[in-house]
DNA sequence: TTAAATTTGTGTCGATATGACACAAAGAAA
DNA sequence: TTTCTTTGTGTCATATCGACACAAATTTAA
Protein backbone atom coordinates (compact mmCIF):
# COMPACT_ATOMS: atom_id res chain seq x y z
CA UNK A 1 0.00 0.00 0.00
CA UNK A 2 2.82 2.11 1.00
CA UNK A 3 4.56 1.82 -2.36
CA UNK A 4 2.05 1.26 -4.72
CA UNK A 5 3.52 2.26 -7.96
CA UNK A 6 7.67 0.70 -7.05
CA UNK A 7 6.26 -2.75 -6.93
CA UNK A 8 8.79 -4.88 -8.81
CA UNK A 9 7.52 -8.41 -9.06
CA UNK A 10 7.98 -10.52 -11.92
CA UNK A 11 4.26 -12.70 -12.56
CA UNK A 12 5.82 -16.69 -14.28
CA UNK A 13 3.02 -19.08 -14.95
CA UNK A 14 4.23 -22.90 -15.03
CA UNK A 15 2.41 -26.36 -15.79
CA UNK A 16 2.70 -29.50 -14.73
CA UNK A 17 1.99 -31.83 -17.49
CA UNK A 18 1.12 -34.92 -17.00
CA UNK A 19 0.33 -38.34 -19.49
CA UNK A 20 -0.15 -41.88 -18.99
CA UNK A 21 1.37 -44.83 -20.86
CA UNK A 22 1.94 -48.14 -20.26
CA UNK A 23 1.39 -48.34 -16.38
CA UNK A 24 3.83 -44.76 -16.42
CA UNK A 25 3.05 -41.22 -15.29
CA UNK A 26 5.35 -39.23 -17.03
CA UNK A 27 6.10 -35.44 -16.77
CA UNK A 28 6.50 -32.69 -19.62
CA UNK A 29 10.12 -30.59 -19.32
CA UNK A 30 11.92 -28.22 -21.49
CA UNK A 31 15.02 -27.47 -22.57
CA UNK A 32 15.66 -23.71 -20.59
CA UNK A 33 17.11 -21.86 -23.31
CA UNK A 34 18.45 -18.91 -22.26
CA UNK A 35 20.17 -17.79 -18.54
CA UNK A 36 22.22 -19.23 -16.54
CA UNK A 37 20.22 -22.31 -16.35
CA UNK A 38 20.76 -22.55 -20.07
CA UNK A 39 20.09 -26.43 -21.46
CA UNK A 40 18.53 -27.58 -18.48
CA UNK A 41 15.71 -29.53 -18.04
CA UNK A 42 12.44 -27.10 -16.25
CA UNK A 43 8.85 -26.67 -16.14
CA UNK A 44 7.39 -25.21 -19.48
CA UNK A 45 6.14 -21.81 -18.11
CA UNK A 46 7.63 -18.21 -18.64
CA UNK A 47 6.53 -14.71 -17.95
CA UNK A 48 3.22 -13.52 -18.30
CA UNK A 49 2.38 -10.65 -20.73
CA UNK A 50 0.64 -7.80 -19.41
CA UNK A 51 -2.35 -7.91 -21.30
CA UNK A 52 -3.06 -11.88 -20.98
CA UNK A 53 -4.84 -14.00 -19.08
CA UNK A 54 -3.26 -15.83 -16.31
CA UNK A 55 -4.51 -19.15 -18.24
CA UNK A 56 -3.42 -18.18 -21.79
CA UNK A 57 -0.17 -17.42 -20.55
CA UNK A 58 0.17 -21.09 -19.63
CA UNK A 59 -1.90 -22.56 -22.84
CA UNK A 60 0.55 -19.96 -25.17
CA UNK A 61 3.76 -21.07 -23.35
CA UNK A 62 2.70 -25.30 -23.58
CA UNK A 63 2.27 -24.25 -27.49
CA UNK A 64 5.00 -22.65 -28.02
CA UNK A 65 7.56 -24.51 -26.16
CA UNK A 66 6.02 -28.00 -26.51
CA UNK A 67 3.49 -27.18 -29.34
CA UNK A 68 1.10 -28.95 -27.38
CA UNK A 69 -2.66 -28.39 -26.18
CA UNK A 70 -3.74 -30.03 -23.78
CA UNK A 71 -7.06 -31.57 -22.44
CA UNK A 72 -7.29 -30.56 -19.00
CA UNK A 73 -6.03 -27.48 -17.57
CA UNK A 74 -6.47 -26.41 -13.15
CA UNK A 75 -4.48 -24.10 -11.57
CA UNK A 76 -2.56 -25.69 -8.97
CA UNK A 77 -1.03 -22.89 -6.40
CA UNK A 78 0.86 -19.59 -6.35
CA UNK A 79 4.33 -20.15 -5.65
CA UNK A 80 5.39 -17.11 -3.49
CA UNK A 81 6.93 -17.50 -0.38
CA UNK A 82 10.20 -18.33 -1.37
CA UNK A 83 11.58 -14.80 -2.32
CA UNK A 84 14.21 -16.08 -3.42
CA UNK A 85 12.96 -18.99 -5.44
CA UNK A 86 14.37 -17.35 -8.57
CA UNK A 87 17.58 -16.15 -7.61
CA UNK A 88 17.92 -13.45 -10.26
CA UNK A 89 14.16 -11.20 -9.60
CA UNK A 90 11.24 -11.83 -7.28
CA UNK A 91 9.25 -13.66 -9.45
CA UNK A 92 5.98 -15.81 -8.10
CA UNK A 93 5.01 -18.44 -10.31
CA UNK A 94 1.46 -18.86 -10.81
CA UNK A 95 1.45 -22.86 -11.40
CA UNK A 96 -1.02 -24.69 -13.23
CA UNK A 97 -1.45 -28.98 -13.51
CA UNK A 98 -2.45 -30.39 -16.86
CA UNK A 99 -3.64 -33.78 -18.77
CA UNK A 100 -3.30 -34.95 -22.12
CA UNK A 101 -4.10 -38.12 -23.54
CA UNK A 102 -1.60 -40.41 -24.98
CA UNK A 103 -2.35 -39.50 -28.94
CA UNK A 104 -0.63 -35.93 -27.72
CA UNK A 105 2.60 -37.62 -26.45
CA UNK A 106 4.28 -37.26 -29.65
CA UNK A 107 5.77 -33.86 -29.59
CA UNK A 108 5.20 -32.64 -32.87
CA UNK A 109 7.10 -29.16 -31.76
CA UNK A 110 6.73 -25.65 -32.74
CA UNK A 111 9.42 -23.39 -32.45
CA UNK A 112 11.92 -25.02 -30.92
CA UNK A 113 11.94 -28.77 -31.74
CA UNK A 114 12.91 -31.53 -29.48
CA UNK A 115 13.77 -29.55 -26.65
CA UNK A 116 10.79 -31.08 -25.01
CA UNK A 117 10.72 -34.25 -23.44
CA UNK A 118 8.71 -36.74 -21.06
CA UNK A 119 10.24 -38.05 -17.87
CA UNK A 120 8.55 -40.92 -16.10
CA UNK A 121 7.84 -39.85 -12.65
CA UNK A 122 10.78 -41.84 -10.85
CA UNK A 123 13.25 -39.95 -13.88
CA UNK A 124 12.46 -36.79 -12.94
CA UNK A 125 16.34 -35.43 -12.32
CA UNK A 126 16.86 -31.83 -9.67
CA UNK A 127 15.31 -29.03 -11.44
CA UNK A 128 16.36 -25.42 -10.94
CA UNK A 129 14.14 -22.73 -8.91
CA UNK A 130 11.41 -24.57 -7.07
CA UNK A 131 10.53 -26.84 -10.17
CA UNK A 132 10.49 -29.88 -7.81
CA UNK A 133 8.78 -29.01 -5.32
CA UNK A 134 5.92 -27.92 -8.09
CA UNK A 135 5.69 -31.03 -9.22
CA UNK A 136 5.45 -33.04 -5.98
CA UNK A 137 2.43 -30.69 -5.19
CA UNK A 138 0.77 -31.66 -8.57
CA UNK A 139 1.51 -35.02 -8.09
CA UNK A 140 -0.16 -34.99 -4.42
CA UNK A 141 -3.65 -33.01 -6.39
CA UNK A 142 -3.80 -35.68 -9.23
CA UNK A 143 -4.03 -38.30 -6.74
CA UNK A 144 -6.48 -36.50 -4.65
CA UNK A 145 -8.71 -35.47 -7.78
CA UNK A 146 -8.53 -39.43 -9.08
CA UNK A 147 -10.69 -40.08 -5.98
CA UNK A 148 -13.38 -37.47 -6.11
CA UNK A 149 -13.47 -36.75 -10.13
CA UNK A 150 -12.93 -38.37 -13.28
CA UNK A 151 -10.11 -36.50 -14.16
CA UNK A 152 -8.34 -39.96 -15.31
CA UNK A 153 -10.45 -40.52 -18.54
CA UNK A 154 -8.35 -37.07 -19.34
CA UNK A 155 -5.05 -39.77 -19.73
CA UNK A 156 -6.56 -42.18 -21.66
CA UNK A 157 -7.78 -42.60 -25.09
CA UNK A 158 -11.50 -41.59 -25.88
CA UNK A 159 -12.08 -45.38 -26.44
CA UNK A 160 -10.48 -47.15 -23.71
CA UNK A 161 -10.31 -50.87 -22.17
CA UNK A 162 -11.04 -51.01 -18.17
CA UNK A 163 -7.99 -51.97 -17.44
CA UNK A 164 -6.58 -49.16 -18.66
CA UNK A 165 -8.42 -47.54 -16.17
CA UNK A 166 -7.71 -49.70 -13.92
CA UNK A 167 -4.17 -49.69 -14.14
CA UNK A 168 -3.81 -46.01 -13.99
CA UNK A 169 -5.66 -45.51 -11.11
CA UNK A 170 -3.15 -48.62 -9.29
CA UNK A 171 -0.45 -46.76 -10.75
CA UNK A 172 -0.95 -43.04 -9.97
CA UNK A 173 -2.30 -44.03 -6.51
CA UNK A 174 0.02 -46.36 -6.02
CA UNK A 175 -1.90 -49.32 -4.69
CA UNK A 176 -3.46 -52.31 -5.22
CA UNK A 177 -6.98 -52.08 -6.54
CA UNK A 178 -9.80 -55.23 -6.66
CA UNK A 179 -10.74 -55.32 -10.09
CA UNK A 180 -14.15 -56.70 -9.63
CA UNK A 181 -14.69 -54.53 -7.08
CA UNK A 182 -13.40 -51.43 -8.96
CA UNK A 183 -15.91 -52.01 -12.31
CA UNK A 184 -18.65 -52.98 -10.25
CA UNK A 185 -18.21 -49.43 -8.86
CA UNK A 186 -17.24 -47.52 -11.84
CA UNK A 187 -20.04 -48.89 -14.08
CA UNK A 188 -22.65 -48.16 -11.09
CA UNK A 189 -22.00 -44.37 -11.77
CA UNK A 190 -23.65 -44.99 -15.33
CA UNK A 191 -21.23 -43.10 -16.99
CA UNK A 192 -19.46 -45.50 -19.24
CA UNK A 193 -20.60 -46.41 -22.61
CA UNK A 194 -20.24 -49.38 -24.36
CA UNK A 195 -18.83 -49.26 -27.58
CA UNK A 196 -19.09 -52.22 -30.33
CA UNK A 197 -15.25 -51.95 -30.84
CA UNK A 198 -12.75 -54.68 -28.81
CA UNK A 199 -9.05 -54.02 -27.95
CA UNK A 200 -6.92 -56.58 -29.33
CA UNK A 201 -3.51 -55.60 -28.09
CA UNK A 202 -1.04 -59.15 -27.12
CA UNK A 203 -2.41 -62.37 -25.60
CA UNK A 204 -5.47 -62.54 -23.21
CA UNK A 205 -9.11 -62.37 -24.51
CA UNK A 206 -10.26 -59.00 -26.10
CA UNK A 207 -11.68 -56.42 -24.22
CA UNK A 208 -14.53 -54.31 -24.80
CA UNK A 209 -13.80 -50.48 -25.25
CA UNK A 210 -15.94 -48.09 -23.26
CA UNK A 211 -16.52 -44.11 -23.65
CA UNK A 212 -16.84 -41.84 -20.86
CA UNK A 213 -20.08 -39.41 -21.27
CA UNK A 214 -18.52 -36.32 -20.42
CA UNK A 215 -21.97 -34.52 -20.95
CA UNK A 216 -24.49 -37.02 -18.56
CA UNK A 217 -21.87 -36.02 -15.76
CA UNK A 218 -21.77 -32.55 -16.10
CA UNK A 219 -25.78 -33.35 -16.22
CA UNK A 220 -25.78 -35.35 -12.96
CA UNK A 221 -23.19 -33.19 -10.88
CA UNK A 222 -25.42 -30.21 -11.03
CA UNK A 223 -28.27 -32.62 -9.38
CA UNK A 224 -25.26 -33.10 -6.89
CA UNK A 225 -23.72 -36.25 -7.99
CA UNK A 226 -20.59 -37.07 -6.61
CA UNK A 227 -18.05 -39.29 -8.34
CA UNK A 228 -16.04 -41.00 -5.64
CA UNK A 229 -13.42 -43.62 -5.63
CA UNK A 230 -12.11 -45.38 -2.74
CA UNK B 1 9.68 -14.51 -22.74
CA UNK B 2 9.68 -11.62 -25.59
CA UNK B 3 9.67 -9.20 -23.17
CA UNK B 4 11.35 -10.48 -20.16
CA UNK B 5 12.07 -6.85 -18.81
CA UNK B 6 9.28 -4.79 -19.83
CA UNK B 7 6.53 -6.73 -17.74
CA UNK B 8 4.30 -4.20 -15.53
CA UNK B 9 1.91 -6.46 -13.21
CA UNK B 10 0.91 -5.66 -10.45
CA UNK B 11 0.79 -8.60 -6.94
CA UNK B 12 -2.12 -7.61 -4.73
CA UNK B 13 -3.05 -10.13 -1.82
CA UNK B 14 -6.65 -10.48 -0.73
CA UNK B 15 -8.03 -12.45 2.16
CA UNK B 16 -11.38 -13.78 3.06
CA UNK B 17 -11.73 -14.47 6.61
CA UNK B 18 -14.64 -15.63 7.89
CA UNK B 19 -15.93 -15.78 11.55
CA UNK B 20 -18.73 -17.77 13.33
CA UNK B 21 -20.83 -16.96 15.52
CA UNK B 22 -25.44 -18.03 16.55
CA UNK B 23 -25.57 -19.53 13.59
CA UNK B 24 -24.12 -17.15 11.33
CA UNK B 25 -21.28 -17.08 9.04
CA UNK B 26 -19.35 -13.77 8.65
CA UNK B 27 -16.75 -12.67 6.45
CA UNK B 28 -14.30 -9.64 7.51
CA UNK B 29 -14.57 -6.30 5.49
CA UNK B 30 -12.36 -3.27 5.56
CA UNK B 31 -13.49 0.51 4.06
CA UNK B 32 -11.14 1.68 1.30
CA UNK B 33 -9.09 4.40 2.59
CA UNK B 34 -7.92 5.98 -1.31
CA UNK B 35 -8.60 5.85 -4.64
CA UNK B 36 -11.42 5.63 -6.91
CA UNK B 37 -13.21 3.30 -4.45
CA UNK B 38 -12.46 5.71 -1.28
CA UNK B 39 -15.06 4.43 1.15
CA UNK B 40 -15.97 1.10 -0.19
CA UNK B 41 -16.05 -1.69 1.70
CA UNK B 42 -13.26 -4.53 -0.09
CA UNK B 43 -11.42 -7.67 1.05
CA UNK B 44 -8.72 -7.14 3.50
CA UNK B 45 -5.47 -7.02 0.96
CA UNK B 46 -3.01 -5.01 -0.97
CA UNK B 47 0.25 -4.86 -2.50
CA UNK B 48 2.87 -7.07 -1.32
CA UNK B 49 6.34 -5.40 -0.67
CA UNK B 50 9.27 -6.97 -3.03
CA UNK B 51 10.84 -8.82 -0.29
CA UNK B 52 7.80 -9.92 1.63
CA UNK B 53 6.26 -13.46 0.82
CA UNK B 54 3.01 -13.96 -0.37
CA UNK B 55 1.64 -15.45 3.06
CA UNK B 56 3.60 -12.59 5.05
CA UNK B 57 1.89 -9.56 2.80
CA UNK B 58 -1.27 -11.56 3.92
CA UNK B 59 -0.56 -11.58 7.71
CA UNK B 60 0.84 -7.95 7.69
CA UNK B 61 -2.46 -6.45 5.58
CA UNK B 62 -4.74 -8.35 8.21
CA UNK B 63 -2.98 -6.74 10.98
CA UNK B 64 -2.46 -2.99 9.40
CA UNK B 65 -6.72 -2.86 8.77
CA UNK B 66 -8.04 -4.83 11.21
CA UNK B 67 -6.03 -5.67 13.61
CA UNK B 68 -6.30 -8.88 13.41
CA UNK B 69 -4.19 -12.11 13.53
CA UNK B 70 -5.96 -15.19 12.13
CA UNK B 71 -6.05 -18.97 13.27
CA UNK B 72 -6.00 -20.54 10.05
CA UNK B 73 -4.61 -19.38 6.85
CA UNK B 74 -4.50 -21.07 3.60
CA UNK B 75 -4.39 -19.61 -0.04
CA UNK B 76 -7.65 -20.20 -1.96
CA UNK B 77 -6.89 -19.25 -5.60
CA UNK B 78 -5.10 -16.77 -8.07
CA UNK B 79 -7.21 -14.36 -9.42
CA UNK B 80 -6.01 -13.37 -12.68
CA UNK B 81 -8.00 -14.09 -15.72
CA UNK B 82 -9.89 -11.15 -16.13
CA UNK B 83 -7.11 -8.21 -17.43
CA UNK B 84 -9.30 -5.68 -16.31
CA UNK B 85 -9.95 -6.58 -13.01
CA UNK B 86 -8.90 -3.60 -11.45
CA UNK B 87 -9.45 -0.90 -14.16
CA UNK B 88 -6.65 1.21 -13.27
CA UNK B 89 -3.64 -1.31 -13.68
CA UNK B 90 -2.94 -5.03 -14.56
CA UNK B 91 -3.34 -6.58 -11.18
CA UNK B 92 -3.54 -9.80 -10.04
CA UNK B 93 -4.71 -11.02 -6.74
CA UNK B 94 -3.27 -13.76 -4.92
CA UNK B 95 -6.51 -14.73 -2.34
CA UNK B 96 -6.50 -17.05 0.82
CA UNK B 97 -9.14 -18.07 3.19
CA UNK B 98 -8.82 -17.50 6.96
CA UNK B 99 -10.37 -18.65 9.95
CA UNK B 100 -10.89 -16.89 13.08
CA UNK B 101 -12.85 -17.77 16.10
CA UNK B 102 -14.89 -16.11 17.85
CA UNK B 103 -12.72 -14.37 20.74
CA UNK B 104 -11.13 -12.56 17.56
CA UNK B 105 -14.07 -10.65 16.27
CA UNK B 106 -13.97 -7.74 18.35
CA UNK B 107 -11.93 -5.66 15.82
CA UNK B 108 -9.48 -3.97 18.39
CA UNK B 109 -8.21 -2.09 15.58
CA UNK B 110 -4.83 -0.94 14.54
CA UNK B 111 -3.90 2.05 12.64
CA UNK B 112 -6.88 2.34 10.68
CA UNK B 113 -9.82 1.77 13.74
CA UNK B 114 -13.47 0.97 13.41
CA UNK B 115 -12.72 1.02 9.02
CA UNK B 116 -13.23 -3.01 9.74
CA UNK B 117 -16.60 -5.17 10.16
CA UNK B 118 -18.21 -8.23 9.98
CA UNK B 119 -20.81 -9.09 7.61
CA UNK B 120 -23.37 -11.96 7.52
CA UNK B 121 -23.19 -13.92 4.25
CA UNK B 122 -26.42 -12.59 3.74
CA UNK B 123 -25.55 -9.21 4.10
CA UNK B 124 -22.82 -8.68 2.05
CA UNK B 125 -23.10 -5.61 -0.24
CA UNK B 126 -22.00 -5.26 -3.96
CA UNK B 127 -17.99 -4.88 -4.15
CA UNK B 128 -15.68 -3.33 -6.33
CA UNK B 129 -13.11 -5.20 -8.28
CA UNK B 130 -13.84 -9.34 -8.58
CA UNK B 131 -14.08 -9.01 -4.76
CA UNK B 132 -18.17 -10.57 -4.94
CA UNK B 133 -16.59 -13.62 -6.58
CA UNK B 134 -13.40 -14.51 -4.56
CA UNK B 135 -16.17 -14.54 -1.64
CA UNK B 136 -17.82 -17.21 -3.60
CA UNK B 137 -14.91 -19.22 -4.31
CA UNK B 138 -14.02 -19.06 -0.98
CA UNK B 139 -17.67 -19.97 0.88
CA UNK B 140 -17.13 -23.29 -1.81
CA UNK B 141 -13.27 -23.75 -0.84
CA UNK B 142 -14.64 -23.63 2.92
CA UNK B 143 -17.96 -25.79 2.16
CA UNK B 144 -15.91 -28.75 0.72
CA UNK B 145 -13.17 -28.26 3.34
CA UNK B 146 -15.25 -29.14 5.95
CA UNK B 147 -16.16 -32.09 4.89
CA UNK B 148 -13.01 -33.99 4.72
CA UNK B 149 -10.45 -31.81 7.32
CA UNK B 150 -11.31 -30.70 10.56
CA UNK B 151 -11.12 -27.19 10.19
CA UNK B 152 -14.49 -26.48 11.90
CA UNK B 153 -12.76 -25.80 15.04
CA UNK B 154 -11.21 -22.88 14.03
CA UNK B 155 -14.23 -21.28 13.85
CA UNK B 156 -15.32 -22.20 17.26
CA UNK B 157 -14.06 -21.63 21.27
CA UNK B 158 -10.82 -24.09 22.17
CA UNK B 159 -13.60 -25.74 24.18
CA UNK B 160 -17.15 -25.92 23.19
CA UNK B 161 -20.01 -27.93 23.92
CA UNK B 162 -21.39 -30.09 20.91
CA UNK B 163 -24.27 -28.31 19.75
CA UNK B 164 -22.05 -25.27 18.39
CA UNK B 165 -20.50 -27.63 15.86
CA UNK B 166 -23.18 -29.37 14.88
CA UNK B 167 -24.28 -26.26 14.27
CA UNK B 168 -21.62 -24.64 12.45
CA UNK B 169 -21.81 -27.32 9.93
CA UNK B 170 -25.59 -26.90 9.66
CA UNK B 171 -24.84 -23.55 8.81
CA UNK B 172 -22.25 -23.77 6.42
CA UNK B 173 -23.91 -26.74 4.89
CA UNK B 174 -26.74 -25.41 4.96
CA UNK B 175 -28.60 -28.79 5.49
CA UNK B 176 -29.83 -30.20 8.23
CA UNK B 177 -27.94 -32.72 10.70
CA UNK B 178 -29.44 -36.06 12.23
CA UNK B 179 -27.38 -34.78 15.90
CA UNK B 180 -27.26 -38.35 17.14
CA UNK B 181 -25.58 -39.56 14.02
CA UNK B 182 -23.53 -36.73 13.95
CA UNK B 183 -22.33 -36.92 17.28
CA UNK B 184 -21.74 -40.51 16.79
CA UNK B 185 -19.33 -40.39 14.42
CA UNK B 186 -17.69 -37.10 15.35
CA UNK B 187 -16.82 -38.67 18.52
CA UNK B 188 -15.77 -42.16 16.58
CA UNK B 189 -12.25 -40.60 15.16
CA UNK B 190 -11.52 -40.55 18.90
CA UNK B 191 -10.19 -36.71 18.39
CA UNK B 192 -12.46 -34.72 21.10
CA UNK B 193 -11.26 -34.68 24.48
CA UNK B 194 -13.90 -34.28 27.35
CA UNK B 195 -13.48 -31.41 29.81
CA UNK B 196 -14.76 -31.88 33.17
CA UNK B 197 -16.73 -28.00 32.46
CA UNK B 198 -20.23 -27.50 31.50
CA UNK B 199 -22.10 -24.86 28.90
CA UNK B 200 -24.35 -22.67 31.25
CA UNK B 201 -25.69 -20.47 28.88
CA UNK B 202 -29.91 -20.04 28.15
CA UNK B 203 -32.39 -22.68 29.01
CA UNK B 204 -32.03 -26.76 28.79
CA UNK B 205 -29.55 -29.25 30.20
CA UNK B 206 -25.70 -28.08 30.45
CA UNK B 207 -23.88 -29.16 28.33
CA UNK B 208 -20.57 -31.38 28.34
CA UNK B 209 -17.50 -28.79 26.54
CA UNK B 210 -15.16 -30.91 24.03
CA UNK B 211 -11.69 -29.58 22.87
CA UNK B 212 -10.26 -30.83 19.39
CA UNK B 213 -6.62 -32.48 19.76
CA UNK B 214 -4.93 -31.56 17.32
CA UNK B 215 -1.71 -33.36 18.36
CA UNK B 216 -3.36 -36.52 17.76
CA UNK B 217 -4.89 -36.00 14.56
CA UNK B 218 -1.25 -34.76 13.46
CA UNK B 219 -0.45 -38.17 14.14
CA UNK B 220 -3.59 -40.07 12.73
CA UNK B 221 -2.82 -38.34 9.30
CA UNK B 222 0.38 -39.52 9.09
CA UNK B 223 -0.82 -42.56 9.63
CA UNK B 224 -3.05 -42.08 6.47
CA UNK B 225 -6.52 -41.23 8.85
CA UNK B 226 -8.90 -38.93 6.69
CA UNK B 227 -11.53 -36.84 8.90
CA UNK B 228 -15.00 -37.58 6.56
CA UNK B 229 -18.33 -35.80 7.28
CA UNK B 230 -20.77 -36.53 5.00
C1' DT C 1 -2.60 -78.72 -33.90
C1' DT C 2 -2.50 -78.89 -29.31
C1' DA C 3 -1.26 -77.29 -24.83
C1' DA C 4 0.01 -73.52 -21.99
C1' DA C 5 -0.18 -68.85 -20.81
C1' DT C 6 -2.51 -64.47 -20.56
C1' DT C 7 -6.17 -61.39 -19.98
C1' DT C 8 -11.25 -60.43 -19.63
C1' DG C 9 -15.71 -60.92 -17.50
C1' DT C 10 -18.75 -61.92 -13.77
C1' DG C 11 -21.69 -62.93 -8.38
C1' DT C 12 -21.95 -63.95 -3.45
C1' DC C 13 -21.60 -63.18 1.12
C1' DG C 14 -19.96 -61.37 5.45
C1' DA C 15 -18.49 -57.09 7.64
C1' DT C 16 -18.94 -52.32 8.07
C1' DA C 17 -21.03 -47.87 7.70
C1' DT C 18 -25.05 -45.09 7.17
C1' DG C 19 -29.45 -43.11 8.17
C1' DA C 20 -33.92 -42.99 10.38
C1' DC C 21 -36.03 -42.52 14.63
C1' DA C 22 -37.96 -41.29 20.43
C1' DC C 23 -37.61 -40.65 25.12
C1' DA C 24 -35.53 -39.50 29.60
C1' DA C 25 -32.53 -36.14 32.23
C1' DA C 26 -31.07 -31.54 33.64
C1' DG C 27 -31.70 -27.19 34.26
C1' DA C 28 -34.03 -22.30 33.23
C1' DA C 29 -38.13 -19.71 32.65
C1' DA C 30 -42.82 -18.96 33.49
C1' DT D 1 -44.46 -26.47 40.67
C1' DT D 2 -45.27 -26.75 35.99
C1' DT D 3 -43.71 -25.90 31.44
C1' DC D 4 -40.18 -25.21 28.20
C1' DT D 5 -35.76 -25.89 26.26
C1' DT D 6 -31.70 -28.29 25.39
C1' DT D 7 -28.64 -32.36 26.13
C1' DG D 8 -27.61 -37.21 25.99
C1' DT D 9 -28.15 -41.79 24.32
C1' DG D 10 -29.33 -47.12 21.31
C1' DT D 11 -31.52 -50.00 17.84
C1' DC D 12 -32.54 -51.69 13.63
C1' DA D 13 -33.02 -51.78 8.64
C1' DT D 14 -30.55 -50.60 4.49
C1' DA D 15 -26.66 -49.56 1.68
C1' DT D 16 -21.85 -49.92 0.79
C1' DC D 17 -17.44 -52.17 0.97
C1' DG D 18 -14.15 -55.61 0.44
C1' DA D 19 -12.64 -60.30 0.00
C1' DC D 20 -12.62 -63.99 -3.05
C1' DA D 21 -12.55 -67.98 -7.78
C1' DC D 22 -13.58 -69.76 -12.07
C1' DA D 23 -14.92 -69.89 -16.97
C1' DA D 24 -14.30 -67.67 -21.66
C1' DA D 25 -11.56 -65.75 -25.42
C1' DT D 26 -7.58 -65.17 -27.50
C1' DT D 27 -2.25 -65.31 -28.32
C1' DT D 28 2.09 -67.71 -27.72
C1' DA D 29 4.87 -71.66 -27.28
C1' DA D 30 5.60 -76.40 -27.83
Amino acid sequence: MTQRNIQNIKVAVDAVVFAYKEKTLSVLLVKQKFGVNKDQWVLPGGLVKDDEPLKEAVERELFEEAGIKVNYLEQLFTFGDDINRDPRNRVISVSYFALVNPTKMKLKSGTDAKDAEWFPLDEIPQLPFDHNKIIHTSIKRIQSKLAYQPIGFELLNKEFPFSDLENLYQTILNKEIDRRNFRKKILSFGLLNETDKMSQKGAGRPAKLFKFNQSKYNKLVKEGFLFEIK
